[in-house]
DNA sequence: CTAGGCAATGCAAACGGTTGCATTACTTAG
DNA sequence: CTAAGTAATGCAACCGTTTGCATTGCCTAG
């Protein structure tokens, strides 16, 4: 059908040989012969075919995002969305292709993130850490494939490369925030126990009391589903206690809501005398009333860097391996944004 | 490094057709060679090379995805985020791998998608109707490549397969709701002046309107920007004139959330006073306060859709183009649950 | 003047599958 | 008993590039 490089070769009065070189730019070519040919691939129309390049020279230029989706709730996947975004943005610079697969959907024995490595679709791989198997990684580090893991792995004890947002950071950085603001019982609201990340913020937000010398409490932690009617629940049951916080860091915008709306019942004025804090700053933070004070956490920037290592690590198999972490500022919005009378009056 | 089909084919005395044949499960193959085989390949830890066999075969098993994102605003991308998924889900179970390209970052000549395409990378694409670019389909046209375009291209006038939402139909939908509900003056902020979706959605508003025996009228329907503040500006100045309407239909959430706003500065009680119906049923419709009803779009339904149609056609090049339309569902919430004494009186 | 070096290009094998066309050994109908 | 049919498998070409190793002609240092 389409021209191949022979037929270029052909019309051109060369060998394919010095098409080849001229398509990569190796050798040296004449310049003559290099405009006759150039000249002819254009006449032709002649596109070289990437699939028998990935075959002769045993690389793809392909890269693949494992994801990890359950269901399609939109927002929850903000971090999903931008980190795609950021992944391909930096995959497109490099020239290379990015091959999404779910890996919630394997059906047969090989997941779809195997059947892509072994079956050479692609060079590298980017994987959540919530998919991580350890025999699959044992496999992958055994033939020293390339791969990048979204989220510190922390149950792998290889020295493998990882981006993670800092969650410990981030919740220390709310915790501040909050107490700058003048804020002093500050309760946490987690969107599940298991996950790695409500872990690290948990730690960031105990971490940062401690060193203000303010108290750890337990009954202050509570683990919730991620959705409103849970944040509102236990924000209620809180607010309606003897000796109530004064402020809340809720694991996602949900339980924000959620708080919000407990608060509001409570006849608690926020951000007066109640601040909220929300990790994740999606853009319907804003849409609230308060619009609420978010931890922005940058979930473009995870996937450009992990993407770039992935890249690197690719064109340099010997590379040691990264860790980064990627710090969280905050978005102030109304729901923390009170006068400061009452710290100064203390 | 890793084994080839002929080092299988050594080590279980056969030829390399039969190993072939027993990957693809073709020809006729006796049941002892078969187990032999298999043994030996899963001894050798084998596993067909794919490349290889796109590059012996001529197809490759992966279909392209174009996207159309400038930047990444998470939740007007719901609309990517959820068809991304379905257009997922379906290549998956067909054994497809989805290659994920941004049309809005061409650098050099040729456009992702065309290198996808003309470099054999892929065997199908999707592209989105904002992207459409004539010379280009054109030239898939010409050499029969299958294609599927998300939104109806209106500017085409060949027959082409494309899936969209049935815009017209949700904004006549969401006409009758709000007129079931007894409102009467129903106003419409669409979010652009150019994009198809929104003309379709004026053109099924002002055709219920019609139908119902109402008048349209030019200074109910608005185009602003897809923020809040396009949203809040507007209503506000529609409610402070001498006969404000006393509902409105938006094209996005950010435009409702902004009419909403509106409606409370100008202390007309929603739902009672004043209805408000939003487009794309985004989960975060449920945060606001009162919940906003919306006009469900099946925004993952679209990607299967999508997905199943370019399947076909890659297995069925002669296949007739389809064009689908998706309906639309009201989803009611608080915003437009008035009691109807209202209607009753009427 | 000559040998060594370099610029420019060609030859042909290799990458790892797939597949049309044999080939072989049975089976069975006539 | 023979010819035709069929089940099971092998042979070798082919898919379109890349690339190591020639080869050729020319330039330049000694």
């Amino acid at each position: 059908m389409s021209a191949t490089i022979r037929d270029v070769a052909k019309a051109a009065g060369v060998s394919s040989s010095t098409v080849s070189r001229i398509i990569n730019n190796k050798g040296v070519i004449s310049a003559e012969t290099r405009d006759r040919v150039l000249k002819i691939m254009k006449k032709l129309d002649y596109v070289p075919n990437d699939t028998a390049r990935s075959f002769a020279n045993g690389s793809t230029s392909a890269i693949a995002l494992v994801i990890d989706v359950v269901e399609a709730r939109s927002f929850s996947n903000n971090f999903f969305n931008n980190s795609v975004f950021g992944i391909e943005t930096i995959a497109h610079e490099n020239n290379f292709n990015l091959i999404i697969t779910n890996g919630r959907m394997q059906k047969g024995s090989m997941t779809s993130a195997g059947k892509l490595v072994f079956g050479k679709k692609v060079d590298g791989i980017i994987l959540p850490n919530s998919l991580i198997d350890h025999t699959f990684i044992e496999k992958l580090n055994r033939i020293q494939f390339p791969y990048v893991i979204l989220g510190d792995p922390k149950t792998l004890d290889a020295d493998n490369s990882w981006v993670d947002i800092n969650n410990v950071q981030g919740g220390a950085l709310a915790v501040h925030h909050l107490v700058e603001k003048g804020y002093r019982d500050i309760a946490f609201l987690s969107s599940g126990r298991t996950e790695i990340f409500n872990q690290d913020r948990i730690t960031g937000y105990s971490r940062a009391l401690n060193e203000l010398g303010l108290p750890v409490l337990k009954e202050r932690i509570c683990h919730c589903n991620s959705d409103v009617e849970s944040g509102l629940d236990v924000m209620s049951r809180m607010l309606q206690t003897e000796q109530p916080p004064d402020a809340v860091i809720c694991s996602d915008f949900y339980l924000a809501v959620g708080a919000l709306r407990a608060a509001r019942q409570n006849a608690t004025p926020v951000p007066d005398a109640f601040g909220i804090i929300s990790f994740d700053n999606t853009p319907v933070a804003e849409l609230s009333e308060p619009a609420i004070t978010t931890v922005d956490i940058d979930t473009f920037g995870l996937g450009e860097q992990a993407a770039s290592i992935l890249i690197r690590k690719i064109e340099d198999k010997d590379m040691s391996s990264r860790q980064i972490l990627i710090s969280t500022k905050i978005v102030e919005r109304e729901s923390t944004k009170r006068n400061q009378r009452r710290q100064d009056s203390e």
